[in-house]
DNA sequence: GCGACAG
DNA sequence: ATCTTGTCGC
């Protein structure tokens, strides 16, 4: 339902991959309102590994944006491609996420990654770099501050204070409970930065991450656990 | 050179 | 990401 094929350039160094990241940066559309925050449908993707037996499972989990039912989900299993190196994130996760979007009934609306967007040591976190390759409206909501800086949001949910790459603002450090610590938030691809705020904080009625990002880790570890039973019970899947 | 570093 | 028990509190 999202048929992407992974580029045929796909890195294998870390210095293919930053050329990859550079050579796509200008496709990033930053202008566009996006789909209303509450409307239509949002969908959570997120990644699980386990290095030992060499596995990676994505989930992408679609939800009724209005009332946070989950409307689809959709699992892919393959191998690890790519390391864990600080700034190539989308290599290592974006090649599983395609599969498990493909795998959707459904058109998955906007989409929320686990990990940044545009707050990126070269403008093209994983948010962005998905964004570019399916054409969807994405945003990234991570968990901690990575490289940036912030100065603590005001206590009540709602507050924000900019996540800063030394003065640029690349993002916002988000309180989505009361008096919790706060979440990174920053524009994937055709949402602007306040649109974003206003989807993360649609997403959160509960907990202090969105609902996307629990539904689809929830999943993906699932199966994640299944894939590596299978493999040990000797199922070879033919 | 050293340390830090989304997941 | 992942390894991991109990524990304090709403």
């Amino acid at each position: 339902m999202t048929s992407v094929r992974i580029p045929a350039d796909w890195p294998t160094t870390e210095e293919q991959a930053r050329a990859v990241q550079d050579g796509l940066r200008g496709r990033v559309v930053l202008d566009e309102p996006g789909p209303p925050p509450g409307t239509g449908r949002v969908t959570g993707v997120d990644v699980a590994y386990d290095d030992e037996r060499d596995l990676v499972a994505a989930a992408a989990v679609v939800l009724d944006a209005g009332s946070l039912e989950v409307v689809a989900e959709a699992t892919a299993v393959g191998r690890i491609s790519f390391p864990y190196v600080p700034g190539l994130l989308a290599f290592r996760e974006i090649p599983t996420v395609l599969a498990a979007l493909d795998a959707l009934p459904c058109p998955p609306g906007l989409v929320v990654c686990d990990g940044y967007g545009l707050a990126h040591p070269r403008r093209f976190g994983l948010a962005s770099h998905l964004g570019v390759l399916t054409g969807l409206p994405t945003i990234g909501v991570a968990k901690n501050p990575f490289t940036f800086t912030f100065t603590t949001p005001a206590t009540p949910r709602g507050s924000t204070a900019p996540l800063l790459a030394g003065a640029e603002e690349v993002g916002l450090a988000l309180r989505t409970r009361d008096a919790v610590k706060p979440v990174f938030v920053s524009v994937g691809h055709r949402v602007t930065l306040a649109d974003a705020r206003a989807h993360t904080l649609a997403l959160t009625p509960a907990y202090r991450l969105p609902e996307t990002t629990r539904r689809a880790d929830a999943l993906c570890r699932r199966a994640l656990r299944e894939a590596g039973e299978a493999r040990d019970a000797g199922d070879t899947g033919a």
